[in-house]
DNA sequence: CGGATTTATTAAACTACCTTAAGAAATCAC
DNA sequence: GTGATTTCTTAAGGTAGTTTAATAAATCCG
C-alpha cells in the first residue's frame, strides 16, 4: 500500500520510482495514538525514527531532578525520534507523547539501514533532511545563545503559530527555556504594548 | 593526490575505493591560512563546505548591534561552513576565522553535488555526518535551555580541554552565551573551591 | 626589548528571569 | 454538569547573570 500524501512528500525532496515508494511502505508500519499516549519512553531501547503523518508530537528530556525540559515539538510531515538512540542502539534520553491524536510511520532501524544501502534515493532523502535539520538546529543554537525571553518567544509564536494554539503554555515556556510564570507575564506585557 | 591522513579519517564512516578517494581529492582543494586570517566573510555568497585537516577554525554569528556571538569551534578532522549558505546558494551569515595555523580542504557545492551523486558511498558519508552532528547540537540545545552557566562551563571545559588552552575566554564565553566577566568571575570561584 | 593593543580581572550597581505561593480559569472525567 | 485535575495568572522577594568602568595582565609587533 502507498500512501499518497506521503509520498508526495518524500518526492520533494528526492526522486522516488514506483519501486522504491513500494519498498519504503514495506518496511514501515503505521500506527494511530490518542492525545497524551506516550509513543517512546525514557530509557527505551531500539526507539523508532517516527515520521508524523498527522498530529503533534512533542520530545522531552527529563533531567536528575525529574525536571522535565520540551526539546522539540513536531507537526504533520515531519520526522521525529531520539537519534542518538535509533542510531547507535542506546536507551532513549527522551520521552516522546502525542499532544494531539496523531497517525505516525514506524521506521526501526534495521529498515532505515536496508532502506539507506540497497537505495541511493534514500540514502540521499535522509541526507537532505539531516543536512535540513542541522541548518534549523544551528539557528535555534542562536536564538538560545543571543535572544532575550522576549525575542525567543516572539519568533517562536511567528513561526509556529499552530502550535501556540495547540500545545499548553507550559510546555512552550519550557522549550524557550523559561518558566511558565515569566512567558505568562510576558504575554500579559505584550498584550497591553498593542 | 591522496592525503592519507584524510583518507583515514573519512574510511571510518564508510568504506571508500581507491577510485572513489581519487574522485574526492581531484575536488577539493587544499588551502592554508594563518592564525587571524578570515576564511569566510559574513555575506559572503558560494561559502564553501570547508575540512579542517590541521588547525582551529572558529565560526560567528554578529548581530544587528555588531555584537559577536560564536556558534562552533572546530578542529583537526571537524568539518565546518555556513551550511545554509553552502546548500542554497544564500549570502553567509556567519564568518569563519582561524584560530591557529590550519590546513583545509575547500569543497565547494557543486562538487559536494557531483560527489553525492555520483557516489552512494559520498552520499552516505554525508548522511552519517549530518545525522551524527544532529545528535550533538540537539544535546547542545539541552545545555543550553537547562544548565546553569557553571555547569555549561564546567561541560565545556571537560569535553574540550583542547580548546580552553587554545581559544581566549571570551570566545568560549560568548559560545556558551555568557558575559567574559561572569566566566571570569565563575572561574575564580571555581578555583577557589578546590 | 618596549610600547601598543588585546584580553582578563574585579567590583558595584542593575535587571532579566526564577521561586514560591495562592487564587482563577480552563479542561477533563464520569 | 459538576467535581477533580491541570493549566494559567499574579505578585512579592530572591538570585544568576549583565553592565559599566577601571585596573591589571598578557600578547603582539616593529
Amino acid at each position: 500500500m502507498i500512501l499518497e500524501d506521503i509520498a508526495d512528500n518524500l518526492r520533494q525532496y528526492v526522486n522516488l520510482s514506483k519501486e522504491e515508494l513500494r519498498v519504503f511502505f514495506d518496511l514501515v508500519t503505521v500506527k494511530r495514538f490518542k492525545k497524551n499516549e506516550i509513543l517512546v519512553h525514557k530509557g527505551q531501547e531500539n526507539s523508532p525514527f517516527i515520521f508524523i503523518r498527522k498530529g503533534c508530537l512533542m520530545t522531552f528530556f527529563t533531567d536528575e531532578k525529574e525536571f522535565k525540559h520540551v526539546i522539540q515539538f513536531g507537526l504533520d510531515k515531519w520526522w521525529t525520534g531520539d537519534l542518538n538512540s535509533f542510531m547507535n542502539g542506546e536507551p532513549s534520553i527522551y520521552t516522546i507523547k502525542a499532544m494531539a491524536d496523531t497517525e505516525v510511520l514506524i521506521l526501526e532501524k534495521k529498515s532505515f539501514e536496508q532502506l539507506c544501502q540497497d537505495h541511493h534515493a534514500f540514502e540521499r532523502y535522509f541526507r537532505v533532511l539531516f543536512q535540513n535539520s542541522l541548518v534549523s538546529h544551528q539557528k535555534r543554537i542562536i536564538r538560545n545563545i543571543s535572544f532575550s525571553a522576549e525575542e525567543k518567544y516572539l519568533t517562536f509564536a511567528k513561526n509556529h503559530p499552530k502550535l501556540e494554539l495547540l500545545i499548553p503554555q507550559k510546555y512552550i515556556a519550557s522549550y524557550l527555556g523559561i518558566t511558565p510564570e515569566f512567558l505568562s507575564m510576558l504575554r500579559r506585557k505584550l498584550a497591553k504594548r498593542k
